[in-house]
RNA sequence: GCGCCCGUAGCUCAGUGGAUAGAGCAUCUGGCUUCGAACCAGAGGGCCGGGGGUUCAAUUCCCUCCGGGCGUACCA
């Protein structure tokens, strides 16, 4: 439970004991919003409940708050309960009990910020997905650096998570890949083979290629290009995912499964679900192809499944059976994908597949995250694999490191239209916040070396010494972590870590500024060890906050 | 044209319908003789794109206009 909700409670016992003794009137039901006041003076937690009320009342917003304020129970963890114009209830914690949360910190020790939210609940997270055709790209770096720092955060919030890369390997482009591996596969054979049109003309494909003809032989030049196809797609499917697989790990991102589309063609499953919505009633036969009826669920326009003339099934297509294995077969209770803005056109087919379904739309998360706009000293790049025109994250990676690039990314919500200046963010990296949040860890990991040097021991220690201000301050700021995981978990917003981070970094850095932990004054000893409680304290919160986000929590710098 | 997203400090971006709108970078001023100065303290910098509306209260919700991004395929 969040402090917000035990402060909810107080105040609706204190209405209604209120209203029991008449000095308030009866206020039907009313939700009680707990909210964070900006300014200090204004305490720790407040409502504005009073001037909700004030209406059907009939009573000015500060009288109410006053009585309510007056009739709210006593609470270890509220230390005072004020009322302020024009009709707030303000509560201060109170000392003892924020000393007391040191310990419970250290005693949660690695699993301090946990919340129960999402227990007994499972949730997929999909993410990246990226057609297996050559490298990731830095424009993928984003929608991945999100997509596992939103799974590492469900987990904290108690979900039982299933992270997930989706294979494009059964479409039109997997077909491009294949018809332009072929010809590559054949010039690297010395045979004169033009690139089809459309074709993938990057320098990758020819690599592999290379690669291929190294270590299958020259077997296939012979064949028909069907048969020698057939013989190149799965090694070269298998290579390419595991450059990817590969280039993610250094990333910082790692899956449970690969799931294939192809295997929802394999298995029946494509035809299953077919059926199901041919049974229902929802897919018309127009024009030789197949469409899901998604005009009799309200949307503009039908969406074909099975093209005509070869036939096959569209990216839609499997994707229908894709979303049914993930709610029906495998019973998720929500899914969350991660996608690029510019499929938003994909939503709301989406949501109306899961009402065919019969399923709740809102069990399914999309998150768009926009498409960033990356710069070189200020000059627009603009990528595209079909112009050969691109950054990898494997250069991406090398040039600005992991952890900066997670924490870049990261710090801007998935909606936001960022910029990312490459030249700007190798030259500026020592200026980069993520080295300010690692800085902090790194110099509380000194200061407790620093306490073992000396021979102090602090397993015990009177916690009631902590009463300095910036004591305080950070044992404020390091208590707000489960609030931000349960609110980045519900709401699917992995950007508010970066933002804590930066604030729990600078609290420890005030506090270490004005305090001194390791004293060699006679008689600072007591208070010595209480501190060192603190420090470690506040370096647990710290490195949890990195932990989620996927970055490393250094000892030294 | 239509749909989705965005517009907040010089730049990059936070901001849960609440009280005096914030951070980093950049600029300027001060601070290292005990634990890490990759730090701290302070200053300047804003009609929250414009206009209407809802509300006790709007940067936040609705409408409209302006500006930008992305879609608008029997590609994914």
């Amino acid at each position: 439970m969040q402090i917000t909700d035990t402060l909810a409670i107080l105040v609706a016992e204190a209405l209604e004991s209120a209203q029991a003794a008449g000095s308030l009137p009866a206020s039907g039901d009313v939700e009680i919003n707990i909210e964070r006041p900006k300014q200090a003076e204004h305490g720790d937690f407040s409502t504005s409940l009073p001037l909700t009320l004030a209406r059907s009342m009939r009573m000015a917003p500060l009288k109410i708050a006053e009585v309510i304020a007056a009739a709210c129970p006593e609470h270890p963890i509220v230390g005072k309960i004020t009322h302020a114009a024009p009709g707030f209830v303000n509560f201060t914690l109170s000392t003892s009990w924020l000393q007391s949360q040191v310990d419970a910190v250290r005693e949660a020790g690695e699993h301090f910020g946990s919340v129960d939210t999402g227990k007994g609940k499972s949730v997929q997270v999909e993410f990246v997905s990226v057609n297996p055709t050559g490298p990731l790209h830095v424009g993928h770096a984003r929608g991945a650096v999100i997509g596992s720092t939103l799974a590492n955060v469900l987990a904290a919030a108690g979900y039982d998570v299933q992270r997930e890369y989706y294979v494009n390997d059964a479409g039109n482009q997997m077909r491009v890949f294949y018809d332009t591996l072929y010809s590559r596969y054949m010039q690297a054979a010395g045979q004169d083979v033009p690139l089809p049109d459309p074709a993938y003309p990057g320098e990758y494909l020819k690599d592999l290629a290379v690669d291929l003809l190294k270590d299958l032989g020259d077997g296939s030049v012979g064949k028909e290009k069907s048969e020698a196809i057939a013989d190149l797609a799965p090694e070269s499917l298998k290579r390419t995912l595991e450059d990817i697989r590969v280039v993610l790990v250094k990333l910082g991102v790692s899956y449970d499964q690969w799931f294939h589309e192809s295997s929802l063609l394999a298995s029946g499953r494509f035809e299953e679900v077919l059926k199901f919505l041919e049974d229902a009633d929802l897919v018309v036969e127009r024009d030789g192809a197949k469409w899901f009826a998604a005009t009799k669920l309200g949307l503009e326009e039908d969406i074909v499944v099975i093209r005509s003339g070869e036939g096959g099934p569209t990216y839609f297509g499997t994707d229908i059976a894709y979303h049914h294995e993930k709610f029906i077969t495998r019973k998720f209770d929500r899914v969350v994908n991660v996608w690029g803005a510019d499929h938003h056109g994909h939503v709301a087919r989406m949501h109306a597949l899961l009402r065919a379904f019969g399923l709740n739309p809102d069990r399914l998360k999309i998150i768009l995250n926009q498409i960033v706009n990356f710069k070189n000293e200020g000059e627009s790049l603009k990528f595209s694999k079909r112009n050969n025109v691109m950054v990898t994250v494997e250069e991406l990676l090398e040039e600005v490191g992991a952890d900066a690039c997670r924490f870049t990314f990261l710090s801007r919500s998935p909606e936001s239209h960022m910029e990312f200046d490459l030249g700007l963010a190798k030259t500026q990296s020592s200026e980069n916040p993520v080295y300010y949040v690692q800085y902090g860890h790194a110099r509380m990991a000194s200061v407790l070396r620093t306490a073992v040097e000396r021979g102090i021991k602090y397993e015990t220690a009177d916690l009631s010494l902590l009463t300095h201000d910036r004591e305080l301050e950070l044992i404020r700021k390091i208590i707000e972590l489960p609030a931000i995981i349960e609110r980045s978990a519900e709401r699917c917003e992995p950007h508010h870590l970066p933002h804590y981070a930066m604030e729990l970094a600078r609290s420890l850095q005030r506090f270490y500024e004005a305090c001194r932990v390791v004293s060699s004054e006679e008689g600072e000893l007591e208070l010595s060890r209480a501190r060192l409680q603190l420090v470690e304290a506040a370096k647990l919160a710290l490195s949890r906050t990195l932990s989620l986000m996927g970055m490393t929590s250094p000892e030294r710098m």
